[in-house]
RNA sequence: GCCGGGGUAGCUCAGUUGGUAGAGCAGUGGACUGAAAAUCCACGUGUGGGCAGUUCAAUCCUGUCCCCCGGCA
């Protein structure tokens, strides 16, 4: 079997960091595993929910032979109850960078969670962790006052963000008012802040394609999540975490499992309704990452591309940001009926 | 075959004492600064089962036919 010759790190600049996202089962796992065969590379999870160790097969964590290929980092190390924040993931993910380049490898980010790329590369507010006595407080503010209420209540502390957001958007109301009340500073104080400028240089990599072409490959993972044991993992994670509103739990997949398990939902209900969430979550994936330009895409099965595209990434600056002849990158156009279509 | 209930948006249904109709879900687009697999926003023309009749006007009333569900045969 030919194996392919590995590229010296030193061709890269230094703060050179490849970036695998796109929505949910588009196969970015695939395509870090032949980066992993050609890249001496560390894989970072820039995934929200693969963080958990109770559900490897529901969120679709890589396999232990998967992560056999390459040191894999930040999957599955947390219990069901623990929370984590975008803030923390960044600072773990900054952590885990430093120490995989200090070792000589290159590190590459993969995951879904679009706002976990934004902290981690454009930076984010340095808030102070909130108490969880504080938040519980405003969560149950909201629930009982309705969110237009301490929407009200949020203009008169913060007028340029109640302005930004809508009145029924209770998350992101009790988050600004428990962000006050924490630290006595506005939520637009700190987001006014200035961010130290970007550590890393990131080659945006997406793998993309129509919710269409992506449904039935979401049906058929969640039937392959079944059939690999997610009940009987469920069930397993039912008996050392019984909160169902534990962060863990709120993972797709997940809950619907749980409420099969108390006998809410048939089995077909329960796959119906997990098929369905999956889907309206790719669908905000697909919007979140359309909106990053810097994005390059490629559709699931160019992971050849995908390597010869890391490859031509030129040493020293950001240059790489300018794409390579001969390599056959696809962009998302606006228009749908063109978005996946160009030839092959 | 008879009796009753029903046929309205892709699905489940609401409503109109006659003035051509609207919710939820689905779908599409979008937003996104520590729950983000979260949270939220915008977008609703559909031969009102077919045909005929009454009426200025029928999705609504009448007749008839078709289809579905339950019951009786």
């Amino acid at each position: 079997m030919h194996v392919p010759e590995r590229v010296e790190l030193p061709r890269f600049s230094e703060h050179f960091l490849p970036c695998l996202c796109g929505p949910t089962g588009a196969g970015k796992t695939a395509a870090s595993l032949a980066l992993a065969a050609r890249f001496p590379i560390s894989v970072i999870n820039a995934d929200s929910r693969q963080v958990y160790r109770d559900f490897p097969i529901i969120t679709a964590q890589p396999s232990a032979a998967e992560q056999s290929a390459c040191p894999h980092l930040l999957y599955g190390y947390l219990p069901a109850e623990a929370k984590l924040g975008a803030g923390e993931w960044a600072r773990e993910a900054a952590a885990a960078i430093a120490a995989e380049r200090a070792k000589g490898r290159l590190p590459l980010l993969v995951g879904g969670t679009g706002l976990y790329f934004k902290a981690l590369l454009a930076g984010i507010a340095p808030i102070p962790e909130v108490p969880a006595e504080v938040s519980a407080r405003w969560q149950a503010r909201v629930l009982a006052e309705g969110a237009p209420a301490l929407h009200a209540l949020l203009a008169e502390h913060d007028p340029a963000y109640a302005a930004k957001i809508h009145p029924n958007d209770r998350q992101r109301i009790t988050r600004a008012l428990e962000v006050w009340e924490s630290t006595g500073r506005s939520f637009s104080w700190w987001h006014a802040r200035p961010l130290p400028g970007p550590a890393y240089r990131p080659l945006k990599i997406g793998i993309g394609l129509s919710l269409a072409d992506l449904e039935p490959l979401l049906q058929q993972r969640i039937k392959a999540m079944l059939d690999a044991g997610a009940l009987q993992e469920a069930r397993a994670a039912l008996a050392r975490c019984t909160d169902p509103e534990a962060p863990g739990w709120s993972g797709i997949g997940c809950a619907e499992l749980y409420r099969h398990l108390r006998g809410e939902l048939s089995l077909d209900e329960c796959r119906a309704l997990w098929l369905k969430n999956t889907r309206a979550y790719a669908k905000r994936q697909l919007t979140w990452f359309r909106a990053d330009k810097d994005i390059t895409w490629f559709r699931p099965g160019q992971a050849a591309d995908i390597v010869a595209f890391v490859e031509a990434a030129p040493a020293g600056t950001d240059a790489f940001r300018t794409k390579p002849s001969g390599v056959r990158a696809r962009p998302l156009s606006s228009d749908p009926r063109q978005r996946f279509n160009q030839s092959p």
